[in-house]
DNA sequence: CCATAGACTCGGTAAG
DNA sequence: CGTTACCGAGTCTATA
């Protein structure tokens, strides 16, 4: 799915369209995603004011003023399609599922082809006492930033590899598989390594290079694989500065010498330089 | 509680 | 060339 970066951005993106704006109408395409669509969903939230857009972890928050949240997740292949409804807009494909028509001529479509996005609407005062923020980590790029210490901790604990330990949402928040690989090889340290054998230092230098990382692709707009695009319809640029995702027999950026490896961990692929990253 | 494997889903790409 | 197999920006569930 979109990542932390990519949610970001179309978060940043949809803020200043929605706030203080409504939803005129809600076109549903079919009855579900991942999950079924809120029930009585386009009665319940049309012409309600939106108060706050926001982000946690992958997670996109559509707060509204009557005291319901509507949680937003991409899933795999999700993408948000802002258009003016004053120009020519596209007819809805058979993956624009959810189309959303604001009160300030926008269209803004939930486009997902694998639909493993989904949205939920929960009270907002219940929300980080409900599955899944009651157990999710802190955000890297808070404002309370997650500090080392805690960090540390938290993968002293455990005795899976630190990559793995870098996608459990319940160490912290927001990191999928590409940023995960790009965060180690900045911090140069392998993805192999135990969670729990990372020395305090070593923990430090990985959370700036995963904050470091974090931020640069959000400046970039997020990197785009296939699906995944910003809100205007442009790709993201990440992906042009990726040193080890996807770069499979390429050379280390650091090195100049090692072709990149990769290994599978838990399923998933994983990059890295076998003789930068100890 | 922790760790691992499998499931969901479908279009693109590699393989044959 | 048409067919098939595999793969994945994520997360939930069942099982040990």
């Amino acid at each position: 799915m979109p990542e932390l970066p990519e949610v970001e951005t179309i978060c940043q993106a949809l803020k200043p369209l929605l706030e203080g704006q409504s939803f005129l109408k809600i076109q549903a395409n079919r009855p579900d995603l991942r999950y079924p669509l809120p029930v009585n969903m386009e009665t319940v939230l049309s012409h309600k004011l939106i108060s706050l857009i926001s982000r946690r972890a992958k997670y996109l928050l559509l707060d509204f003023s009557h005291g319901l949240t509507l949680i937003w997740h991409l899933g795999m292949s999700g993408r948000v399609i802002i258009e003016n409804l004053n120009a020519l807009s596209l007819n809805s494909g058979p993956h624009d599922h959810v189309v959303f028509i604001t009160s300030n001529n926008y269209k803004i479509t939930f486009r997902d082809p694998r639909r493993f996005g989904f949205l939920l609407l929960y009270p907002t005062n219940q929300l980080k006492s409900l599955h899944p923020f009651k157990t999710l980590g802190p955000e890297p790029l808070g404002d309370i930033p997650l500090g080392v210490s805690v960090l540390h901790a938290a993968l002293k604990r455990r005795t899976i590899s630190i990559k793995n330990a870098l996608l459990d949402q319940r160490i912290i928040a927001g990191l999928g598989n590409i940023y995960a690989s790009e965060a180690l090889w900045q911090a140069r340290l392998s993805p192999r390594r135990g969670a729990n054998t990372l020395r305090l230092k070593e923990t430090k230098i990985l959370l700036i290079e995963i904050q470091n990382v974090l931020r640069r692709a959000i400046s970039a707009g997020g990197s785009t694989l296939r699906d995944y695009a910003q809100p205007n319809g442009d790709t993201g640029y990440f992906q042009y500065s990726f040193n080890v995702y996807k770069r499979e027999h390429l050379l280390c950026n650091h090195c100049h010498f090692t072709p990149i490896t990769r290994i599978v961990q838990s399923g998933r692929a994983t990059y890295y330089c076998d003789k930068c990253q100890q």
